[in-house]
DNA sequence: GCAAGGTC
């Protein structure tokens, strides 16, 4: 192979006329990679322009380009986009074509590469990662017929992996991109196809489609089908029984067993009631209980292995995070620099990673107490998991200690668990002592087991884990202790647990579905589709009939199997065996018998899934003609409740302005209606009854507070604190709806006028007392004082509606004197960009643009 | 407007 970089090529003459020395241009699959990979071949010397709006590093004869992951995608030809005018089954026998979704990043790749002499393709290390570099292989192509491109791979982005990959270029492996289209053809054969089928059999077009895919389903179905068990589950009776037991002056708890008679194992559990009473009533008269043996052993405790993705997710989950949120602020600090790539499959460490450097970087920080001693240690020998991949080395914190300030507390608390984590798998073995005490009281069996962390190792730097200890005392065999209590406890079996989103996404991975990258994404889709609600997440009536549809029209898409025989042809196409042709082509007839079972039961099919839509929005019987009460969407897009007989019975009644509603299992004692929760992200709120919330409107009476600025003068208006039926409070005129004047009031709590008045405005100042803290409510103080500072900090806030702008950097654009969209505005990009760290100048015309 | 996969 040809050595693209013999020495004397890197460094090429300042010649300005522009493109003409330019002897390379190098694609990564996102910026932060083209820069640091810039930053490691130009030692630091690269300057960075834009093209086309897009990043271009460049420094010697190398310009270096990030793309965005895929800036194509895959799509039907424009004459299939209307739904309503093709048959679903004719997507199967569509063509597929490739079109850019990222227009800028594709013109701005095509104007670098047709003056480029050579092409290096620098995307992640994984098949993904070789399907984009095929993409952006083939946009090359499209402008530039002659120039070589090759292909380099590495697996973290360091020196010594950079230089050594770009010593020796390989070239793109395009049977493994074939493997990655065919993933595409097939994923949007199946998924466009058969959501087109469910939605136009059930009449649900428009935003409230009925979904079905290759993923999405089978993780439905794992969630669905853990419901049928919960509902299926009939609990049993039985019953454990405890006593403590004196030594000294002191007590532990030890408890009852015997031996299984069938397979001689250990048991706790007592299914008879009468046998249970039997052996209580030994311990209770026993008085004593001899100890017959007493048995010490040592137990080693891992440190655990480095974070990939999903481990991530699970421990930040076990800090309270959902796995959207811990995704997103990983992606936050990944941005920044604190942290490696969050999304990874790997769990073991490059060998390019020196853990005593890494660990130093933390001698002088708030973790240098922990670093110190970890470097004192003989060795550091990092644990392993069992993936080793080469995607992106697992999820550590770089050497780039971030300033506390400029992290929010949540951000700090995740930054904080992944340091923890690195600490840990660095860490010793902690030791802990077991000790087993077995002990006869008058025939029946008493057992006490203590656990003592006798080396505390890795937990002193990783706090996150259970180490508590349980105290048995040092009894010797033949020792009598005294049974001070006995207890017999009634208990039932449980239903099986429902899936918590980080164990849907440890379930999802060892099922091979969906990826490291996507994951968190699907679930969040699930929610989006109203497929399932709460957390841990339940099934709607929907999913149920979409999961029992998919089973039994179309098994496969359901099922985990799906995706292992896609990885089994994708694994086959990536080593020559077959090819994408055959591999879809197979796909297509499977898809075409499927196709021919739903099209006969269509009607059928239909019916079913709209009874379940309604289930889902039923709230209960019409207490004015005894029909049913749903969840119905007014023409201007507003949610009320209305009644299933219309428009013979008009009865209705209001839901709250904001929110999506969604109708709980909770039953409302009064009316027999379900109660609605209405979504709105991190303002959800349980309404509760919508005829309770009316009634409780209705009885309760205005409270007139003073005069109306608005027509106070002239008509004598006077404000009041009214309740709505919709649920809602306001301070509003007397004179509506002729007068409209209002102000909001909080939703919960009670609301008491107090004698200050406030001296610009005339008005009472209110305290709200929320129910949870009545010693600390909140002083609401002037309503129109108030009104205006929350639309002063609305107006602020109103940076954090630009893409990429979280509370953090909302935060830091004030501190830059960037108080609100106008001031972005008039800013001086370059500027803005110097004094918020992480903020690019680009990224600030790219918010001037959202704003404008 | 459909999927899943990248990335922001």
């Amino acid at each position: 192979m040809r050595n693209l970089y013999p020495e004397s090529q890197l460094t090429v003459s300042n010649d300005t006329r522009r493109g003409r020395y330019i002897v390379e241009l190098i694609v990564t699959e996102k910026n932060n990679a083209a820069r640091r990979i810039a930053e490691i071949l130009s030692e630091g010397g690269a300057s960075t322009s834009q093209v086309a709006g897009v990043n271009v590093y460049e420094w010697g004869g190398r310009r270096c380009i990030g793309l965005s992951g895929h800036v194509v995608g895959v799509d039907f030809p424009p004459e299939y986009s209307d739904w309503r005018d093709v048959e679903p089954a004719e997507l199967v026998h569509a063509d597929v074509v490739k079109q850019p979704t990222q227009e800028d990043i594709v013109n701005a790749l095509q104007r670098l590469a047709r003056e480029a002499d050579d092409v290096v393709i620098a995307t992640d290390y994984d098949r993904e990662g070789e399907l984009i570099g095929k993409e952006a292989f083939e946009l090359v192509r499209e402008v530039n017929e002659e120039v070589p491109v090759q292909r380099v791979r590495f697996s973290s982005i360091t020196d010594n992996e950079v230089r050594s990959a770009f010593a020796d270029p390989d070239d793109i492996d395009f049977d493994l991109a074939a493997a990655g289209e065919a993933r595409q053809v097939v994923d949007l054969m199946w998924g466009a196809a058969l959501t087109r089928f469910l939605s136009l059999s059930a009449g649900q077009m428009g935003e409230d489609f009925i979904s079905v895919g290759r993923v999405q389903s089978p993780t439905l179905k794992l969630i669905v089908d853990k419901e049928r068990e919960i509902q299926a589950f009939e609990p049993d009776d039985y019953w454990e029984l405890f006593a403590d037991l004196g030594k000294d002056d002191s007590t532990f708890e030890a408890q009852y067993f015997y031996e299984n008679p069938e397979d001689g194992t250990e048991a706790e559990r007592v299914w008879d009631e009468d046998d249970a009473e039997a052996a209580f009533d030994v311990l209770r008269q026993a008085g004593e209980a001899v100890v017959d043996s007493v048995s010490r052993r040592t137990r080693t405790d891992d440190p655990p292995a480095p974070f990939n993705t999903t481990q991530f997710i699970r421990a930040a989950g076990s800090l309270g995070y959902s796995a959207g949120r811990a995704m997103s602020i990983a992606e936050d600090l990944y941005t920044a620099g604190y942290i490696t790539y969050p999304r990874t499959d790997n769990t073991v460490y490059p060998d390019d990673l020196d853990e005593r450097e890494l660990l130093e970087a933390f001698q002088n920080t708030v973790f240098g107490d922990d670093a110190e001693s970890l470097l004192e240690q003989d060795r550091l020998s990092p644990t392993e998991g069992d993936e080793e991949t080469t995607d992106h080395p697992p999820i550590h914190p770089t050497a780039d200690f971030p300033d506390r300030n400029q992290l929010s507390e949540d951000e700090w608390e995740v930054y904080e668990l992944v340091v923890r984590r690195f600490f840990a798998t660095v860490a010793e073995p902690a030791e802990w002592a077991h000790l087993r005490v077995v002990a006869d009281a008058d025939g029946e069996s008493l057992k006490a087991n203590g656990k003592r962390l006798v080396e505390e190792g890795y937990h002193a730097v990783y706090p996150y884990y259970d180490s508590s200890e349980n105290y048995v005392p040092a009894v010797e065999e033949g020792d009598a202790l005294a049974i001070a209590d006995a207890r017999l406890d009634a208990k039932q079996t449980q239903p099986p647990r429902r899936y918590g989103q980080s164990r849907l996404i440890e379930t999802m991975e060892s099922m091979g579905i969906g990826t490291k990258s996507t994951r968190h994404n699907t679930i969040e889709k699930l929610y989006d589709r109203g497929y399932i609600e709460g957390d841990p997440p339940r099934p709607t009536t929907l999913a149920e009939a979409v999961v029992a549809a998919a089973e039994e029209y179309a098994d496969l898409v359901v099922s985990e199997e799906m995706t292992s025989e896609l990885e089994a042809d994708m694994t086959a196409i990536a080593e020559g065996e077959k090819n994408l042709e055959d591999v879809t082509a197979e796909s297509r007839e499977m898809l075409d018998r499927v196709f021919d079972e739903l099209t006969a039961s269509r009607e059928e099919l239909g019916e079913h899934l709209r009874t379940s839509l309604k289930a889902d929005k039923t709230l209960g019987p019409c207490p004015e003609c005894g029909d049913t009460l749903l969840v119905r969407q007014s023409r201007t897009g507003s949610y009320f409740v209305g009644c299933d007989g219309y428009p013979e019975c008009r009865f209705t009644l209001p839901l709250p302005s904001s929110g999506e509603p969604l109708v709980l299992d909770d039953v409302c004692d009064d009316h027999d209606l379900h109660e609605v929760k209405m979504l709105a992200g991190r303002n959800t709120f349980v309404h509760g009854c919508p005829l309770c919330a009316a009634e409780e409107a209705d009885e309760s009476e205005d409270r007139v507070i003073g005069p109306c600025p608005d027509c106070g003068e002239e008509h004598g208006g006077e404000l009041a604190i009214k309740q709505l039926q919709s649920g809602s409070r306001l301070v509003g005129c007397n004179r509506y709806p002729d007068c409209e004047y209002s102000l909001p009031l909080p939703r919960r709590g009670d609301i008491e006028v107090t004698e200050t008045y406030c001296d610009d405005h005339d008005l009472p100042e209110l305290v709200v007392y929320d129910g949870e803290d009545d010693d600390d409510p909140w002083e609401l103080g002037c309503p129109i004082c108030n009104y205006e500072e929350y639309q002063e900090r609305q107006r602020q806030k109103g940076l954090e509606a630009l893409d990429g702008v979280g509370p953090k950097t909302a935060e830091k654009l004030e501190d830059a004197g960037v108080e609100d969209v106008g001031d972005l505005a008039d800013a001086d990009p370059e500027g803005v960009a110097e004094q918020v760290s992480g903020v690019s100048a680009d990224k600030v015309r790219d918010w001037q643009a959202q704003a404008d």
